[in-house]
DNA sequence: AATGAATGAGTCTTCATTCAT
DNA sequence: TATGAATGAAGACTCATTCAT
């Protein structure tokens, strides 16, 4: 049908239609030809572009990846000094960013699939979760030095900060109560930024 | 070969190995015979007891909810009244209970099935979701007139405590770094709690 | 559950049950479990008297075959002399009887698995099909010796008296039209009766 | 191996194989892979026209039921208006087809099938015996119109003259003797339309 | 570049049959 | 005799992948 169209285009149109099914089918339980028809080609046509229904996988992984961290990063390199803002800022943007499906389609579906693709889960962890763990230093130093953050391990930041923004994904997509529209996604993100601040926060020590 | 052994055992017997391939090889990769394998049965065996894969699936996840949150429900509830001490021992709890692999793919399996299976999704949602959500506000509703915390969003609180052990569990399973050993779980759980709890502390406002 | 009644009736019973399942299931659509069912009896219980599945399909062919040419040879040879009363006698008792599900059974699963089961097919011709074959020429024999039916060919005869039975028998079983009653049976019986007698008459010669 | 071959003709290829197959293993014991292999495709080919094996024994019924009575009304039509003349080609036309395996496989098949699956029962008893019991009534109205043939019950006339026909079909295929080949279909044809006409004959009546 | 007919390996599921009790 | 748990072979059906056009 619609065929004269940016032929160079394809491959990314192809990974847009493979977002969409494997999202709503899984990975498993996506068909080729339901991706070849959400990207109105044929079946045949997606192995033109793709070598297998695995490599549709890591290169839609890849992608997806890039376009994550590098907004995260985009977004800490140009908000300025103050740690504890640039913080929010992100933390803010990230919850907003997950509540959108086509975005959260991605770490659902490398949560979904990472434990039957190793390459993949090793791909993820160094492309992303590693990425956003220096992101996060970075930052952290950075409170530490303006003396706004207690210098606590990273790996205990890491996941303080991306845990909320991930459940939040979560209970707004995969287990979304149809009945229950759910909490304001900028309420909630900046509520959920306020505990995490707070629980970095310098002032006083935490535990006992 | 081995005919009639504790025969009433059986489902649990089916349902331990369930998890076990589920959890290697993703629902949708493992196939009933890698569940029979692992019982010690035959193919057919398997459907004496379970009508059908998805069936085997449902099943196994029911049973798992009842045990992980009836586990936090006693602890909660056999724990004393000063709600930050025991919402202390209950992250902490579910720090460890989730860095051991068996305990950890319930929830990863739901996570990577819950879309292909809405019933599931949905079951999950009410059977331990909700009930979780109604343990951790009770706990917050203590804490809050004990004074000792914020009076916040549940939604919010909900997110903030079990985000970090979510990730938590993610980062120590499947995209756990083989060449890294991770840190010490006990250290790491009461980070995290410290975290949460000085997010959730009443002294100072949150947010400037 | 009814365990003590003569168990010598064992094999009985379960080629009574047998005669129902396969009549409402077919052959291959009832499973052993079906047949056990009816008899009230374990699955392998019914191993204990029949050797396998076919072998309780060919047993109740004999015993079916047995039953109607039996019955049917003995009204013809205790129905007196008249050539033509005794036909009459014998094509009514026949509608009637096909009429009754339980007896037309037998056809009908004969007709629906001779092809797959040629032993029968050559059983139940030489059992059923022979025996009648000779039974309606000496028939035949005698009327036309009391100048009553004209000498025709027997193959001709029997697919003529015959067939009537049997379309009757399809018509109200397998065809049966639930909101349509069918006619009466007896009036039936007759009628059909009628036009083949009419048909084997000695008076004219029959077309030109 | 060869493919793309008048591609437009597979439904109709597949229907043949289909027919060849059923009619031979019975449609239980025919696998698709039977019916595949003799319409020279693979498995999976099959599917590509045909959901399921039932839809294919429906299909494959619908078109038999067509062709037969289709082509009895034809002839019925074109026959001119003596009406004992047209019943004996009929009935002779009917007889030679059902002589015929490939012909005969459509009502065999129906009639071993038809108490497992109630929608071919019913589409084959509105699609062929009604039509067919139509057609026969009007030829029996014009006979007594004519004055040849008894005004009986037209259910007794749809007995008398299928029955026979039925009979011949299932002695000529299914119960055949090997070593017996059977009298000549022509002559028993006519032999048996002989006896069905002189039993309508209006000439004297019939039972005392 | 694109199609879509065709393939065939792979999986769930059923069920005749066996056997320890 | 009788049970019913267990087996494993077999078959319907799906779908990733190929290839002639």
């Amino acid at each position: 049908m619609r065929r004269t169209r940016r032929p160079e285009a394809r491959p990314d149109e192809i990974l847009d239609a493979a977002l969409a099914a494997f999202s709503e089918l899984g990975f498993a339980g996506a068909r080729i030809e339901d991706v070849a028809a959400r990207a109105g080609l044929s079946k045949g046509a997606v192995y033109l572009y793709f070598e297998s229904k695995e490599a549709l996988l890591k290169a839609l992984v890849r992608r997806l990846a890039d376009r994550v961290v590098g907004a995260a990063e985009n977004l800490a390199a140009s908000d300025g000094v103050d740690a504890e803002k640039t913080l929010r800022s992100l933390l803010t943007y990230m919850a907003l960013q997950l509540s959108n499906p086509r975005v959260s389609a991605a770490p659902r579906i490398v949560i979904a699939e990472a434990q039957r693709f190793p390459e993949i889960a090793s791909y993820y962890r160094s492309a992303v979760i590693d990425r956003a763990e220096r992101l996060l230093a970075g930052l952290i130093d950075r409170g530490v030095a303006q003396g706004v953050f207690r210098d606590i391990d990273r790996a205990v930041a890491l996941r303080g900060c991306a845990g909320p923004m991930l459940v939040h994904m979560l209970l707004s997509t995969v287990f979304k109560d149809p009945g229950n529209p759910g909490p304001d996604p900028e309420i909630l993100a900046n509520g959920i930024a306020d505990v995490i601040l707070n629980g970095l926060k310098a002032k006083d020590g935490a535990s006992p």
